[in-house]
RNA sequence: GCGUUCGUAGCUCAACGGAUAGAGCAACUGCCUUCUAAGCAGUAGGUUGCAGGUUCGAGUCCUGCCGAACGCGCCA
């Protein structure tokens, strides 16, 4: 049960009933029920009036007063008035208040899931969610280095989105791509191999000759690995027939490259995956390698197709519109990287993305017939579609949002989706600060200074890392302070949501002891009717009722967050469902009577039980969703 | 130059186009013979970067400035 669109549910109709109003489902879109303002009389609040008042050409006023009989018809609702511009102000049954509070004892973790099919979102097709495949793919971070704080956020962002969207009733796939082709491979095999060579050479260790090798530790480990399997096989020195010239070294191929570049790909999806699994991350083997999806001639076949569909043609690039400093270094670069560079007289393969809202069109494939990332990536995305997905979200860092255009223009192209109605969602997150004691800390990746993931999570754990990724919108930038992450107080909202629950369940196991003793000691578990049966019009303190209220606004959290996206709003409604308990809690050391535990009085202490427990379920729903622990005490 | 994102209390941030813009931290004042004080209650703190526009209503949408971050490749 939903309170919130239970209500709007029975309000639209009531509207669409009234032939007076001459009104259809589409007019009553925007209408919504609320949480009301704290500084107002009331519980929820509707903007019904407001958004209509223009469409049946009535005085908001006036149209509000016409729709109050029919809230009121709803045995959820106490009394309701109406109030300035028009707003239409619910007080809740006792009756609403109880049947929330027995839907929660009786669903348990099941409470907030998805709505049925009598579901009356307008901008909704009559399919449940069961009928669509979301395709969710994320982190798809780079095999040539570890995990960094960076990457753990969108790591937690897409499970989090997943574990929302799953709880909503959609199926969901979660996907990892794997760039395992192109030059940056090669050069961790290089870097690999200079690792490995460095092993076996006696006295003094070398420096790294050529620029650009990965320099991060984790390498020498890598290479250990190798050592440890294949003994000097790979060493150049071993077998002089086979040394590759060493004039030209970046761009001959020795014996060892393919080789060593399986190695360190095995190595390091090893590395990433057992990261991700100790930060409560899954992918369940779901990671798409580039390189197989190339074998597979996936490529050739997307570039094939749209040749044929007309929009992909030979043609020339316009010139980069990057300022004249930027473009002085990028020459540099790129006649350094290849001395024949004459790119823009020469025709490579387009796709004209331009028209389908980019505003350059791009490389697929160079002249002399390389395949660009673009292309692969556009082949990837056909792939996920074709595969069964038939809705696409990608959680990309800030510096892949420009590609995000591209590739939505490049899905166009092929056909998917419109303007209006993408397949293609795109949460981009920005990137994350880390702070100690207030200070910055640099985390280049160049400088191998940067404290990748692994050690993040053995320094503040599992909980704090995933729950401090969530509070910030994801399309602002978070700064991830390392000491208000282990701290244990209000600083830390993971610590304030989990004592939140530990509470709960602290009052919970003294109700037991006391039930058991009240039973002569004869051990017996609360059961679910002891809760579910319990006298709730005994719960009429304000702060009882305001914690009810949250209760049962929470599946719509559940829903809002996952239709926009956001799942910070799931962080936000647990600590401000943790601060009104705490706030109940407190009652207590003003007033005996107030306590929870109050055997004066068995029904009233049973109905707060109830409550108690509620809560504590609702906690636990949002803390799994989080993939933060849900702990029955604090240590 | 173009594109994307962000500018809200001293600091870090919330707020599906809604009402008197809310939390935490820091500061100040109270609450422990306690159902876990890892908590609670209160005081103080604001022209939501600036200027226009859209409408019953704008922190939110549009336009233009100002400021910050990231991207703009025959890299992946």
């Amino acid at each position: 049960m939903n309170l919130a669109s239970t209500l709007r549910d029975s309000l639209v109709s009531g509207i669409l009933a009234d032939g007076e109003l001459a009104l259809e489902r589409s007019d009553c879109a925007r209408v919504s029920i609320d949480l009301a303002p704290a500084n107002v009389d009331g519980d929820l609040a509707t903007n019904a009036a407001l958004m209509l008042a223009q469409r049946v050409r009535r005085a908001p006023l006036e149209l509000a007063r016409a729709l109050q009989p029919i809230l009121q018809a709803s045995p959820y609702v106490a009394s309701c008035t109406v109030v300035k511009p028009g707003f239409i102000n619910i007080h809740l049954s006792a009756q609403a208040r109880s049947e929330v509070l027995r839907v929660v004892l009786e669903q348990g973790c099941d409470y907030g899931g998805q709505r049925l099919a009598q579901d009356s979102s307008v901008n909704q097709d009559s399919s449940t969610n069961q009928d669509s495949l979301i395709n969710i793919e994320f982190v798809s971070a780079n095999p040539t280095g570890p995990l960094h704080i960076g990457h753990a956020r969108g790591a937690v962002i897409g499970d989090v989105l997943a574990n929302l969207l799953t709880k909503r009733g959609y199926r969901v796939l979660r996907e990892y791509y794997v760039n395992d082709r192109g030059e940056q491979m090669r050069l961790l095999a290089r870097s690999l191999y200079w690792r490995y060579s460095e092993l076996f050479a006696r006295g003094s260790k070398e420096p790294p000759t050529l620029a650009g090798l990965y320099p991060g530790a984790y390498l020498i480990e890598c290479a250990e690995a190798l050592k440890s399997r294949d003994g000097d096989k790979w060493l150049e020195e071993r077998d002089a027939r086979r040394v590759s010239a060493p004039a030209s070294p970046l761009t001959s191929s020795p014996f060892w490259l393919e080789p060593l570049l399986e190695f360190a790909r095995e190595y390091m999806m090893e590395r990433i995956s057992s990261d991700l699994l100790a930060l409560g991350v899954d992918f369940r083997g779901n990671f798409i390698s580039e390189q197989a999806l190339v074998e597979a001639g996936k490529i050739e076949k997307l570039l094939a197709d749209l040749q044929r569909t007309g929009v992909a043609k030979l043609g020339r690039l316009p010139p980069p519109k990057a300022t004249r400093g930027q473009l002085a270094a990028k020459e540099v670069a790129t006649s350094r990287a290849s001395p024949d560079a004459g790119y823009l007289s020469r025709e490579h393969l387009l796709l004209e993305t331009k028209r389908f809202g980019d505003n350059e069109n791009r490389v697929l494939q160079t002249a002399d017939g390389k395949i660009t990332y673009f292309a692969s990536d556009i082949a990837y995305h056909v792939d996920k579609l074709t595969r069964g997905a038939n809705h696409l979200i990608d959680i990309f860092g800030a510096d892949h949002s420009g590609h995000a255009q591209r590739l939505r223009a490049a899905l166009r192209a092929c056909n998917y989706g419109s303007e209006t109605s993408p397949v293609l969602e795109v949460v981009s997150c920005q990137i994350v600060r880390l702070l100690e004691s207030g200070k910055p800390l640099k985390m280049s990746k160049r400088g191998g200074s940067f404290l990748d993931l692994r050690s993040l999570l053995t320094r503040v754990g599992r909980d704090a890392v995933r729950f401090l990724m969530l509070t910030r919108k994801s399309d602002a930038p978070l700064d991830f302070d390392l000491d208000a992450a282990v701290a244990k107080s209000h600083d830390n909202p993971v610590f304030y949501v989990q004592y939140a629950h530990a509470r709960c369940c602290s009052v919970l196991r003294m109700a037991q002891k006391i039930e058991m003793e009240a039973q002569n000691g004869v051990e017996e578990k609360l059961e679910d009717n002891f809760f579910t049966q319990a006298d709730f019009d005994k719960l009429s303190q304000k702060t009882e009722r305001l914690l009810i209220r949250d209760i049962a606004l929470f599946p719509r959290t559940l829903e809002s967050a996952a239709r926009s996206l956001e799942p910070h709003r799931v962080v936000f409604a647990l600590i401000g469902l943790a601060s009104v308990l705490h706030s109940w809690w407190n009652e207590g050391n003003k007033a005996r009577s107030l306590r929870i535990i109050y055997p004066d009085d068995r029904a009233t202490m049973r109905a707060r039980l109830a409550l108690v427990r509620a809560a504590q379920i609702v906690l636990a729903i949002g803390l799994q969703l989080c993939g933060v622990d849900a702990p029955e005490e604090m240590a």
